[in-house]
RNA sequence: GGAGGGAUGACAGAGCGGCCGAAUGUACCGGUCUUGAAAACCGGCGUGGGCUUGCCCACCGUGGGUUCAAAUCCCACUCCCUCCGCCA
């Protein structure tokens, strides 16, 4: 949620930026307009609050003086001030959930540097990586043998079936069998491993209650895109972030203790409902797929640098990986509605020929502390709303699949980096004919 | 699933219709004293909102209700604790 104070006092900043995410000056000048009736309806039913109070006060007095005409005078006198109370009330209450349903459904403001655009074509690609790149090498040129799709290999090889995933749960719900599954396995502990130096390890539950999806603003623009189980009252995390946000939720957080640095690896659930028949094959959009995300609550001053970690540590793991990848800097398109500022990270598939998306880092700013209501003391004494950052460290079925891509052989079997080795019981081949 | 007990400020813990936003203690901050510290003493010390910046309003698990007036009475729900049952 953007900031209603600043928004009375600078709207036509706040307005410029959130032009800049297709929010109509018109949407702006409604809120406006509601937070000036809303004000107006508060400051007359608080008044006629008032003085319900205080007559309330005068009949007690009464009452203790046995002065009991007097008492019953001011108690009826009360009684028709609370009635007219009543009904102040109800039309404050009617135009701040209206106010504040159109305060939730507006995006972040963009930082200043985020490239204007109108969606994922318009994303700026800000470096790429691959192995060899700083002595000097090209982009990689991949063989024949690299050129097949995770799926095939997957099904030759015995490590991945869809068909058994379809039938449990229908289709995009991968299943992973034998070295395959050890193989993700192995991806999600390694990761987490080379986190743990700066990032206490959650395991949080996999569903949330409503309230809980309102905090990182999933809810009420999300609704479509992910699972509910309605009987319960809970949704299915999308990702990590959801419950890490929420971890902390209406809590005063000591300065000494930020930043606070989470990770956390959880399924995550996805109904994918606009995508029918998009990227249906394979790995690319599963309803449900592992992942480990980094987290982190901060000061405004400390935004920056959590930002860079993060960013780093995930790029880092895609380097120990070997893997080809760029870095996007999102245009305000194609930014989600609760991020100041996103970079994606695109690892390249040879298989399939595409970058896929595997990571995205986010600056929130304040805006979900302030749905969540996370905040902080300062040094001195005064309160402010935390910062929140987050990124994926990684995604990893989309991993995986560009994993047996890149290092199928030309036998068919796979060769895996060794930095999995030790997650894989020293194993680092799959499909290795033995005859 | 059954029976009972509970939820109040950072923490502990009073209050159980009327100056109660809330006693008291601890913690914390400032001061006096001291060479310094501790102790002692004095003062301060929740959060959010509105406007005429001095006042007003809201918040005692959550949501309803009763009343001139609710932390206090009634109803529902949530969570925690104890016991029984079931269970990986």
């Amino acid at each position: 949620m953007i900031d209603l104070v600043q928004l009375r006092r600078e709207p036509d900043v706040v307005k410029s930026a959130l032009a800049r995410r297709g929010v109509s000056a018109g949407v702006m000048d409604a809120v406006l307009a509601l937070d000036v009736e809303h004000r107006a309806l508060l400051q007359e039913s608080e008044r006629l609050r008032s003085e319900v109070k205080f007559l309330s006060r005068l009949v007690g007095e009464a009452r203790r003086e046995k002065d009991l005409e007097t008492a019953n005078q001011l108690a009826e006198k009360s009684r028709q001030l609370g009635d007219e109370e009543r009904g102040a009330t109800e039309a404050t209450e009617r135009v701040g959930a209206l106010l504040r349903e159109q305060l939730l459904s507006l995006p972040n403001v963009p930082a200043p540097f985020v490239p204007d655009g109108l969606d994922e074509n318009d994303n700026v690609e800000l470096r790429q990586w691959w192995v060899g790149k700083d002595e000097g090498l090209e982009f990689p040129t991949y063989a024949e043998h690299q050129r097949v799709p995770h799926w095939e290999i997957g099904t030759e090889l015995g490590i991945l079936d869809l068909e058994a995933g379809a039938k449990l749960a229908g289709s995009m719900f991968p299943l992973y069998r034998g070295d395959g599954s050890r193989l993700l396995r192995a991806l999600g502990f390694f990761a987490l491993d080379r986190h743990r130096d700066a990032y206490e390890e959650i395991r949080p539950p996999s569903f949330a209650l409503t309230e809980t999806m309102m905090s990182t603003g999933h809810l009420p623009k999300s609704a479509d895109d992910m699972y509910a189980i309605e009987r319960d009252g809970l949704w299915a995390i999308p990702t990590a972030e959801v419950p890490l946000t929420s971890m902390h939720r209406g809590e005063i957080l000591d300065v000494a203790r930020l930043p606070i640095r989470l990770t956390a690896q959880t399924a995550c659930f996805r109904r994918e409902a606009g995508a029918a028949g998009r990227d249906t094959r394979g790995l690319l959009r599963v309803h449900e797929f592992d992942k480990v995300e980094l987290f982190a609550y901060c000061t405004p001053e400390q935004a920056d640098g959590a930002y860079a970690d993060i960013l780093e540590r995930a790029e880092s793991l895609l380097q120990a990986l070997g893997l080809a990848y760029r870095v996007l800097e999102l245009c305000t398109g194609d930014l989600g509605t609760s991020s100041a500022r996103t970079n994606d990270l695109e690892v390249f598939s040879p298989g399939i020929d595409r970058w896929l998306e595997v990571s995205s880092v986010s600056w929130y700013r304040d805006f979900q502390a302030r749905r969540a209501n996370v905040r902080y003391r300062t040094s001195d004494g005064s309160i402010a709303l935390v910062h929140t950052v987050n990124g994926s460290a990684l995604a990893w079925a989309r991993i995986w699949a560009t994993l047996v891509e890149t290092y199928r052989q030309p036998d068919g079997s796979i060769i895996l980096p060794d930095v999995l080795a030790p997650y894989l019981g020293g194993q680092t081949t799959i499909g290795v004919r033995t005859s």
